[in-house]
DNA sequence: CGGATAAAGTTAAGGAGCCTTACTAGAGGC
DNA sequence: GCCTCTAGTAAGGCTCCTTAACTTTATCCG
C-alpha cells in the first residue's frame, strides 16, 4: 500500500516529446544495467542509431542523470568514452521497523549504502517510536553527509498492513501503540522526505528477490517466521499485494489445532517452538532460540519440537504451493539462523503432503532482507522521481 | 501456457513508426471501449489533435479495421460522422473440453457469438476425443460462414495443465487418453488454426471477470467444483498462472481427512458430496446433484452432507483468503447450480475459521465459464494479431 | 614509419509524424 | 441572413529519428 500512489496512465497520446523522454528512459535503464558503456555500444543494444544515443545522452549529461567515467579501448579502432549513471543524482531512505531493531540506510542511485544504523526498539508507546524513528532516520541522513533534499523517498517496512483511508497501520498486533492513525504522516513532515509503507514480509521477500536467493525467480515466496507468520509473493519481478494488501498474511491460514481451530500463526511462530519444547519436556527460561540450540545438541524433547516445527512450515508451504505453485520457497525470519535444523524436516512431509515441491532455500539476507527490501522500492520510486524532475530541474 | 506465446520486449526503442502504431492501438481500444465515436470526440478523449486523429482513422479505415457507422448531430454545430471497429475484421475461437461436453464457439472482433454447438463428450480414447474436437469446431466454423483462413485464434480449455515442453496436457485425470503426447498440435494441424491450450479453472476465472460477476475486481478467484476442483485466479484484470502454471491447483491443498492425510480436491469434489451422503444414511444411485435435491426437500442426512461440503469450501475458500486475499470468490462448476443451499454454511463457517472474508459469489455464467473464458482469451489475442497484420497485409 | 583497417563519434541531409493555426463545411439560433 | 458553434481539412512548422558520409583515433602489418 504506498502512501503516494503513482498513478498508472496506460493509455496516453505518444507525442514526440514522450518520445524522446522514453528513449532517455530507455538508455538511462541500460547503462543501469551495464554499469557503464559507451555511446556505440548503447546504439548497438537499444537499437537506437548513434547520432540519436548521442544526443539523448548529452541532455541525460546535461541534467546531471549521467557522466563519464573514463574510456575504454576496443580491439582496435578510437577509444571509447564510457558512461555511467550517476550514483549522487539523488538518494533514497529505507526503514525496518521490528519488534527488536530498527534499521534504517540511506543509499544512492547505484543502491549503494551511504550511511546506515541499527537501533535496539525499546519503544513501548507510540510517541517514543515515531521519535526513535525520525532521530535515527535524521542522524543517518546526517552521517551520510547528503542534503536531507536530495532523498528524495523513502519506503517504511513494518509488520502489518498500511490503511491508506484511514492512515493509520493496522494488524500490527507485536508493535505498542503502533496502530494509532496519523503515526506515519507525522513523521513523514518530520523528515520531509516522502513515505510508503509496505509490510515486513513483503519488503523481505524483495529483499531477498533484488539482493539475495530468490534472482531470477518467476513466481517466489518468501515466509517470515519470527514473532508472527508472514509471507511476501514476488511475481514476475513485482510484489503481488492483492485486493487490499493482505496476500501473504498466512497467519490467518486454518489450522486445526490440539483442541481447537485456531490461527496459523500461533502454531509455527517462535513462540509455538518453545510451547511444543516444553510439551516434550524441556524446562526453564525458554527461547526458541535455546530450543534450537538444544536439538543441535541433540537434546530429544527439542529435536522432537524442531520435528514438530518443520511439518509445520511444511504445511504453510504446502497451502502457498497449490495456491500460488512458486518456483521457489525462502524461509526467513527468526528461524532463518536455524533452517539448517529444519529444511529436512520440512521436505520429509512435504513429500507426504503434497506432488507440488518446490524448491526451498534459506535466506541469504537474514535480519537485513527487510531493510534492503525497503531500501529497493525506495531506489525504484526514487530513480523514476529523479528522472522525472530532470526537464523540471534544467 | 500459451502454445503459441507472444514473445515480450519491454525495452524497445521508440522510433516513430512505432509511435504512429501506438497511437493507432490507442484510437482502436477507444473505439472498441466506446463502440463508436466521431474523430473530434476520439481527439478529445486522446488528446491527440484531430488532424493525427484523422489521419491514423484514415490509415485503420484502409486497413479494414475500422469503418463509418453513420452520424450523430451533435446539440448544435456540424453533424459528425460516426466510426466503429469492424467486428468482422478477424475472429476468434473458443474450445471447453469438458469430461461431459465439448463447447465450440466462433466470435467475431465485438465478441458476438455468431456460432456455436455444444455437443455431448462421449469420447472415451485420445483419438475419438481429438476427431470430435476437429470436426465439431470445422462445423461451427463452417456455420458461422466465416472464411476459416479468417478465424485467426483459437484457446482450448481443459482440465489440467498443458506442458509447453512435453507438448501435452498433465493433471487431467478425467478425460481418458487426453495426456498423450502431440494431441494439441494435432489439432492445431488439423483446424489450421494457432491454438493455446489454458487450464479450464483459470479460463473460467477469466470468462467470469470478462463478462460475468467477477467484472472490476482488483483480485477475484474462481473455485471450479465439479468432477474436480481447481481455481483460477485473476489479478489487475490478468490470469495469475503462477511459475509453472499450476497456481490454483487447490485440489493439492494439505487438508486431514478422517483416517490419513489426503488430497482436497476428493474431500470437497462431487464424488465426496455422495460419499458423505452415503455415510450420513442415504442410499440408491446417488449423484451430486441428486444429494442437493434431497437436501432442498429436507432430507436429514442430505442436509448434513450438505452442510459439511459448505465446511469443507470454507475451508478452501479461507485458505485462498489467507494467500490471496481476493475482494471476491465466485463458486461455480458443478455445484454452481446448488449455491443457494452451499452460500449460508460457506460463510458460517468462514467466520469461524478467518477474519479474511472475501465477498463471496456464486456464479452467473454457470456451464458457459470456460468456453466464455476461452473465447475472451482468443478474443484478446485475435485483435492483437489482427491489428499486427495490418500494414503487412496492405 | 606509413598505409590499411576498424571502431567511435560527429555532421549533414532527409523524412516521418505530430502540432498549431487557419481555414472550410454544415447545422442551428436569433 | 447573419452569428455561433462544432466537425473536419489544409498548410506550415517543429521535433526527433535515421541514413550516409565523414572525421578522429586507435591497432595491425608490411
Amino acid at each position: 500500500m504506498p502512501a503516494s500512489d503513482v498513478a498508472e496512465q496506460p493509455e496516453q497520446p505518444w507525442s514526440r516529446r514522450r518520445l524522446r523522454s522514453t528513449n532517455e528512459r530507455l538508455l538511462l535503464d541500460r547503462l543501469r544495467a551495464l554499469g557503464a558503456a559507451s555511446r556505440a555500444q548503447l546504439a548497438r543494444e537499444t537499437g537506437l542509431s548513434k547520432p540519436t544515443v548521442s544526443s539523448a545522452l548529452a541532455s541525460l549529461a546535461a541534467a546531471g542523470l549521467v557522466h563519464e567515467v573514463g574510456t575504454q579501448a576496443p580491439e582496435r579502432g578510437r577509444t571509447a568514452v564510457l558512461y555511467a549513471p550517476d550514483p549522487a543524482a539523488g538518494y533514497a531512505l529505507g526503514v525496518d521497523i521490528g519488534r527488536g531493531w530498527l534499521r534504517v540506510a540511506v543509499v544512492d542511485l547505484d543502491g549503494t549504502v551511504v550511511a546506515r544504523a541499527d537501533m535496539r526498539n525499546r519503544a513501548r508507546a507510540s510517541a517514543a517510536l515515531t521519535d526513535l524513528v525520525v532521530s535515527t532516520a535524521r542522524q543517518v541522513i546526517a552521517n551520510s553527509g547528503v542534503d536531507p533534499a536530495e532523498v528524495v523517498h523513502g519506503v517504511v517496512g513494518t509488520p502489518g498492513v498500511y490503511d491508506e483511508r484511514q492512515r493509520r497501520v493496522r494488524y500490527a498486533m507485536h508493535l505498542p501503540g503502533w496502530g494509532r492513525a496519523g503515526l506515519v504522516d507525522g513523521i513523514r513532515t518530520e523528515l520531509g522526505v516522502p513515505l510508503e509503507v509496505h509490510n515486513d514480509a513483503n519488503l523481505a521477500a524483495l529483499g531477498e528477490y533484488t539482493y539475495g536467493v530468490g534472482a531470477g525467480s518467476r513466481l517466489f515466496a518468501y515466509i517470515l517466521i519470527g514473532t508472527g507468520l508472514g509471507m511476501g509473493v514476488v511475481s514476475e519481478g513485482r510484489l503481488f499485494t492483492g485486493a487490499r494488501g493482505l496476500a501473504g498474511e498466512i497467519g490467518f491460514l486454518p489450522w486445526h489445532g490440539r483442541q481447537k481451530p485456531e490461527r496459523l500463526e500461533d502454531a509455527v511462530s517462535g513462540v509455538a517452538v518453545v510451547e511444543s519444547a516444553r510439551r516434550f519436556g524441556m524446562h526453564g527460561q525458554l527461547t526458541a532460540k535455546a530450543v534450537f540450540d538444544a536439538a543441535r545438541q541433540g537434546h530429544p524433547g527439542a529435536v522432537r519440537a524442531v520435528e514438530l516445527e518443520g511439518e509445520r512450515i511444511a504445511h504453510t508451504v504446502a497451502a502457498a504451493a497449490a495456491v500460488l505453485d512458486p518456483d521457489l520457497v525462502v524461509l526467513g525470519g527468526g528461524v532463518g539462523h536455524s533452517v539448517d535444523l529444519l529444511l529436512r524436516p520440512v521436505r520429509e512431509r512435504l513429500r507426504a503432503l503434497t506432488p507440488l515441491r518446490p524448491r526451498i532455500a534459506p535466506s541469504r539476507l537474514g535480519e537485513d532482507a527487510v531493510l534492503l527490501g525497503a531500501v529497493a522500492t525506495a531506489l525504484d520510486t526514487a530513480r523514476d522521481l529523479v528522472f522525472e524532475r530532470r526537464t523540471a530541474g534544467t
